[in-house]
RNA sequence: GGCGGAAUUCCCGAGCGGUCAAAGGGGCCAGACUGUAAAUCUGGUGGCUAUGCCUUCACAGGUUCGAAUCCUGUUUCCGCCA
């Protein structure tokens, strides 16, 4: 029998970051009856294996799935491999346009399970495919099924009401969508439903149908949605604006770093456990401590906490400190190579050019115009101003435009053994 | 099927037959500033063997000393009518 944490110490978890709990009261209900009992809540987050880079958005209700394996409930991921066939409608102003194959599904869950897996524990966690019940459906088990939902309710949901007015067809598999994902609900007996809060509707209508199969009804617990690097728009990959949680830790600090101060709160809240009253003290700090405070804590989540600091100390000095980076990307020069001289020389021009850090000699000469264009020589920052000067080019030369393209000369070829 | 309109450089968009490599905005790049970001300011944003030359304004032709601008055809897109 599992002993739980007492209910008020749960909710006071539970309820962190999150935006909406429907219907809330009857959380504290179902906490205490599952403390009395020593049954643990049945946890249901779902996801379409659509082929999807975990990033920092998706892992707000992942976390919160996390807090609550901790507090000793039942995990249940569930892989849309079925849905994934539709496409969720929530949120689209269309419909998704090319459908998976099966065997692209399955990859896309192995690979989706594998990122899941460094934020909850999937040793713990129940997962099912929804395929594994809707493939055993009868037609008139899904007529059974429609039968429940009325037009009038789906329309009632935001996406469709939205694409019904605009006249943006709605095609009828996708009228089955949530009706499928709350059948989820029914299958595996969810108390509580995570996810964001475009899925209310969804969330709604599993209480529906578990209410109609005399099973206990579900709770959702929404969260919200986390804005992306940009502060204003979702996160989001086609977006451009996130941090996926596959990203090496160095790649995760710099992207911290350039986050807008005004999504501080939001961030630490909904991607880190440091108790609110501290961060509102870390708050009033220094944007950017705090700002290196958060990177560390999220970074040291997923890469331990050494590497959150390692990350951080690299940032402060390459970044904040100017010193050049750890890593320099390598252009190597072999004998013979076109426009270089008997003696290792090359105009600047080409050098820039066929180091790849311009892309092509008139942008060449506008940076160089510009004051962009150097290099190191003794340690120091040489500007080069004559588009018509030559570099004696040696092995371990750093050259670069701006402060992020920079290359390092390597000889393919030089004696060195 | 009929009528009308549109197609411009990464995107949006302006463009009088010569002064158009083509306004303006966005994005992006670089510089200054700074606490990272943002904001702001400045410069840039077709190519090259580079103060000149070459190739661009859907495609193919044509008129003209000269065409992104005019004409013809083709393709695509968008309205309206059937």
């Amino acid at each position: 029998m599992v002993v739980f944490p007492p209910v008020a110490d749960q909710l006071a978890i539970i309820r962190r970051g999150v935006e909406k709990i429907v219907p809330e009261e009857e959380l504290a209900t179902k906490l205490e009856k599952s403390r009395q009992t020593g049954t643990p809540l049945r946890v249901k987050y779902g996801i379409d294996p659509t082929g999807i880079d975990v990033h920092l958005g998706h892992t707000v209700p992942l976390r919160k799935l996390r807090q609550f394996q901790e507090l000793g409930h039942q995990a249940v991921i569930i892989i849309g491999n079925y849905t994934a066939l539709v496409g969720d409608p929530s949120g689209r102003d269309q419909a998704r346009s090319k459908r998976l194959t099966t065997d692209e599904v399955e990859a896309n869950a192995q690979d989706y399970l594998a990122q899941v897996g460094k934020v909850i524990d999937l040793s713990k966690a129940e997962i099912h495919r929804n395929g594994d019940w809707f493939a055993k459906m009868s037609f008139s088990d899904i007529l059974g099924l429609c039968g429940r939902v009325t037009v009038a309710q789906l329309l009632t949901r935001d996406d469709f009401a939205k694409r019904y007015a605009a006249a943006v067809p709605i095609y009828l598999h996708e009228c089955l969508y949530p009706v499928m994902q709350a059948w989820d609900s029914v299958e595996i007996r969810a108390d509580i439903e995570l996810g964001g809060t475009e899925q209310l509707y969804s969330f709604m209508l599993a209480r529906d149908l578990q209410s109609m199969q005399g099973l206990n009804q579900q709770i959702g617990v929404m969260s919200p949605i986390l804005v992306g690097l940009d502060g204003v728009r979702r996160m989001g990959k086609s977006l451009g604006n996130y941090i996926g949680i596959g990203e090496s830790a160095y790649e995760m600090m710099k992207k911290f770093m350039q986050l807008p101060d005004a999504v501080l709160p939001m961030y630490f809240e909904l991607l880190t456990t440091v108790p609110l009253p501290d961060v509102q003290a870390i708050l009033t700090g220094h944007p950017k401590e705090a700002k290196i405070r958060l990177a560390t804590e999220v970074i040291g989540f997923y890469y331990g906490a050494e590497a959150g600091v390692e990350a951080a100390n690299r940032w402060q000095n390459e970044v904040s400190g100017g010193a050049l980076p750890e890593e320099i990307a390598e252009f190597v020069v072999v004998s013979g190579q076109p426009n270089l001289s008997a003696t290792n020389e090359m105009l600047i021009g080409h050098l820039l050019v066929s180091s790849g850090v311009c892309s092509s000699s008139s942008e060449a000469i506008r940076k160089i115009g510009e004051g962009a264009v150097y290099i190191i020589e003794g340690g120091q920052k040489v500007k080069i101003e004559d588009r018509k000067s030559a570099v004696r080019l040696v092995d371990g030369l750093i050259f670069g435009v701006g402060k992020k393209q920079i290359r390092r000369v390597r000889f393919a070829d030089s004696p060195v053994v």
